[in-house]
Formats: structure tokens, sequence, C-alpha cells
DNA sequence: GAAAATCATAGATTTTATCTATGAACTATG
DNA sequence: CATAGTTCATAGATAAAATCTATGATTTTC
């Protein structure tokens, strides 16, 4: 027994002619009277009857033919999900850390489906630490992976986003005039902090624990934009992501010297492994609007 | 893309390993490698990738051996329904006259069953009159039919049953000596009737109608085997389809010379129609025991 | 009753699945 | 680091099979 015994019951169930079935298969008339005899020599029942100048299904052809029918429908639609994903459509299953979560993943993805709106691509998101993400890419539970670097001779690291920290003060601050400043020279300064929720609050505490004292905080906001307006309108001083909005505000940009504090972010994806279609495409578009 | 293809894509996912999954398939190693190649190439995905020793499925792989397992289950399954149906076992659709639901048709298919209890075979009952019984027999919504006779070319009638009527009186009846009367002579006895719901009692009213007179009912009963209890105790007399019952009970069982009549019941089967192994069992089965 | 249609059978041909032999790539081991 | 051992892919030969054409048997239709 082998598919064509079944596309040729099918057609033939559906036609109730030998002739017409054949026509229709686009093979000749004997090929399916063949096909059809062997296929009931193989299951031991008969399945069609000769009722005058039509060929009818048996109570156990019509039984065989509802599960054919069915079988082929799943291996259809199986085949069917195949030609989507070799036409670069399926799901690309992405793992990053959950920093990554707010803007930088959901802008590139955003990004990547407007330039190929004619694929289905859907995104499975998945956010944990590095560590994890790492292990997960191995096993295969993603394809590709955004965090920080972790020396692997398996995984290819491509940078694709940087979190530069800056202190902005407000336009004729005393330090409006600096370019660059160690933070130890700003403690005396009322500050404007993120939230205590916010992950970069813990990483701007870590940066006043290198220097071994921490300014008062005159403010706590959760949001970074809202932390700039409030240092443009000289509320205090702040250590922010650069953005660049920070242009457009009436704020001074000073790069940090001291402590020196560098976050960078890799997609990483595993060497040995063939992406699927969707996914190397994906990876493409990283590298060539994400790389740093 | 065949179903060895398939059945090969699914060991070969099962072992994760071409040599081992080959020697399970009863193939030479090459032949699976080919056949693999085969099925990556017409869906156009790579299903397997090599990682180190072992050979594992892709995402796509994954889904795809989803589906396929699903499809294969479904089939399998026709396919062993049909090999249960080639062994005689599966359904058989049987029609017949509501009157031999009761006894005819229960007994007939227990006693089929106790013959052989190795097979799977399940009844389907469905009671109506001849001429829509007959026609459902044409239709193949029935594999055998149980009713009365109409004569067809196409429909092969075999005689299964027949339902004699007789005249029972009581011991010491009048009449108790006779063998044979017309009904025109007993008219002026009592009578015990069915009732009027009963089948049979349009049957019996029919041959007093012949008769152009009506004896005087004194009493209306439903079930046959009170009517014989109720005239072995003298309450009167009754015509009563023949049974085995009357025998061990007080009353004389006289044939009707007149009017004439005569109730027969066939098994009815499409002359043109293959039967489906486990109703030609049945029917050689009725044949043999029920034939008369 | 003759013509037409339908399906099964038989034998030839083409396709294709499988095999053996061999080479390339990778693992494990001394 | 090199060598032996696995594992899989490739190539060509062989065996199996599906398909075709031709034809005969049976049934249907006019």
């Amino acid at each position: 027994m082998n598919l064509y015994h079944l596309r040729y019951f099918v057609m033939l169930a559906k036609e109730s002619h030998y002739t017409r079935a054949a026509e229709k298969l686009c093979i000749a008339q004997p090929s399916l009277s063949h096909a059809i005899a062997q296929l009931e020599q193989e299951l031991g029942v008969q399945l069609f009857e000769r009722m005058g100048r039509t060929t009818l299904l048996t109570q156990p052809g019509k039984l065989f033919l509802a599960e054919v029918e069915k079988s082929l429908a799943i291996l259809d639609g199986g085949v069917r999900a195949m030609a989507e994903i070799a036409q670069g459509g399926g799901v690309i299953r992405l793992g990053f850390l959950r920093t990554l979560g707010t803007h930088f993943v959901p802008e590139l993805c955003a990004g990547f489906l407007r330039e190929r709106d004619d694929r289905h691509v859907d995104f499975r998101f998945n956010s944990d630490i590095t560590s994890v993400l790492l292990d997960g890419l191995q096993a295969n539970e993603y394809d590709v992976v955004f965090c920080s670097k972790v020396e692997d001779e398996r995984i290819e690291f491509v940078p694709v986003s940087q979190q530069d920290l800056v202190l902005i003060v407000p336009g004729g601050h005393p330090l409006a005039k600096q370019h660059a400043v160690d933070l130890a020279d700003t403690l005396s300064y009322p500050y404007v902090f993120f939230g205590k929720q916010s992950g970069l609050r813990s990483v701007i505490d870590r940066m006043f624990e290198k220097l071994g004292a921490f300014p008062q905080p005159a403010y706590e906001v959760k949001e970074d934009q809202v932390i700039a307006g409030l240092v443009a309108q000289g509320f205090g001083i702040a250590v922010v992501p650069y953005m660049d909005l920070l242009l457009r505000l009436n704020v001074r940009i000073l790069q940090i010297s001291n402590p020196v504090w560098e976050r960078k972010f890799y997609m990483a994806t595993m060497k040995a492994r063939n992406l699927p279609p969707a996914a190397r495409i994906f990876t493409d578009y990283v590298k060539r609007t994400a790389h740093v």
C-alpha cells in the first residue's frame, strides 16, 4: 500500500467510475484498476462493487474512506506547513533578557515584519537570564537568543545593542561645561533616580558601590524619559541610558569616565545549527540593521 | 512522497541514528539516506541535523513528525478495521418487522454470537414495515432484512419463520375433539382476544372479516402467553400464533381450515450485492438454522 | 439484437526503490 | 596529533514496481 493507492481510492470513491476517475488522476484506466485491486487484496476487503453503470463503495469501503480522508487531510496539512516554512514562514523562537523586551526586541521584530509582510511569520517570545537562555539555545528551545556574552566555542555572538550610560545635567549646571566626568565629582548634587523596580536602578547602584559613596536622591521616577524631562527643568542630575530624545531637551550629556561601565548585548546562535529559513532571514536582518 | 518515506522518517526520528534505524527497518543504510534526502527535497525543508554522533530533528522536523504520526495512526486504524472486517468482524446492519423484534431476531442474533464468540461482531438493529425495509436494502442501508415477501427480481428471499395461527380451546370444550376447524363454526363461543394495540389483532380481525362475522370478545389481553393461560382455565377460546408453550397447557390446538391464513417471514438480501464477510457468514448461519 | 461503454487481464516498457561498493567527514583513542 | 573506527552520502548496478498499450469479457443502451 502506498500513498497513490489511497489517493486513487479517494478519487474513485468520489467519481464512482473507473474511466472518469482515471482521467481526473491523469493515469490510464488499467493502472487504476490494478491499484484498486492491489489495495483490496492487501486489505482483504472488497471496497467497491459494480452496481449497473456505476461503481459504488461497499459498507467497509465507506468506513475505510472516512479514515483515509482524515489521514490524508492531516498529512496534507503537515506538508503545507512545511511548504510555508520552506518559503520563510513559520515560527521563530526568540529568547532575550527582560531588559531587551521593552524596546529592543519588539522594535526589531516589528521592523522585520514590516519589511516582509508577505510571509506568515510568528514570533515566540521568552525572557530569562543569560545562562538559562544559552542553555535553552543549545537544547534547541530557541532559534535565536539576545543576551550577554559568555565565551563558548559553539555559539556565535554578534553585538547588536549597547546600553551607554551617561550623566545628564541641566543647561547652566556647574558641570555643564565638561564633556566627561568622574561620578565621584557629582555626589554633592541632587540626583533624579530610577525607581527601585527598574532593572537599571540596580546597575546604577552598583556603579556607585564601586565608588563607595552614594548621592542623595532628590526624586525617584520609573520612566527614563520622565527623568530626562525633570533634569531639563532643573530638578537634579541623573545617570540614564543614552537616547536620542536627550538631544532635543535642554540637558548636557556627559560621558562617564569613572567608574567604567559598559553593557553590550549580543545576538547568539548555534554555529553548528542550520536555522529554518525564517530564522535565518531574521538573523540576516538583525546583522544588517542592528549590528553595532 | 510515499508511505515508506513517512515510515522511514518516523523511525529515524525515533532512533536518531541512520544505521540503527535502517537495521530496524530491515533496509540498507543508503536506502534510508536516499529516502530521507528525497523527502527533505520534496518538502523543501531540512528535517534532520547531524549533531555530533547523533541525528536530531530540526524544529520543522518535529512539527512534521507530529502530523505524520497522527496521520499514520489514523491510517493504521483504518487498515486494522479492515482486517477485522476481513476476518468476519465488524457491523451487520439488520432491518426487520417489529413483530420479529421480540423473539425471532434477538434469538437468532444471540445464537449466532454464541456460535462464534471469537470475532467482534456488532449488530445494528432497525425495525420498520416491509416496503421501507426493502427500499433500505436496495439503498444499501441494510445488509440483511427480515420481512414479508414482495416480488422483486433483484432481491433474494429465503423463508425463515412462519406465524402459524391456531385455535386453542380448553380441554373438555365441545370443539376439543376436532383436529381442524372452520372459524365460522366457532363464532358462538366466547373469545379471548388480543388487545387492539397488538399487531396480531388486526391480522385476526381480517380473518373474521373474510368470514363476514365476528365472535363476541369475552376478554382482551396483550400477551399471547396470558391468552393461552386464560384459555387453559376455561375463560374462552382464542386464535393465537403457535408456540411451544401451548403443549404444556391444558389446551387443545386446532388447525384453522378456513379462512386460509398463512404468514411467512423471509430473509431478504440483494442478489447483486457481495455482502461483507460478517454478513455473509450471518446469512449462511440463518439459512442453516432458521430455514423453514 | 447490435453498438457502445466499461472494466479486467496480459505483456511490454519505463520508472523507481533498493542494494553493494566506496569515499568523505567526523569521533574516539592511544 | 595521528590513526582506527563510525557514520553517513554518493555512484552505479540490480531488482521491483507502476504505468502503459492492446485486447477481451461483460454489461448497458438504443
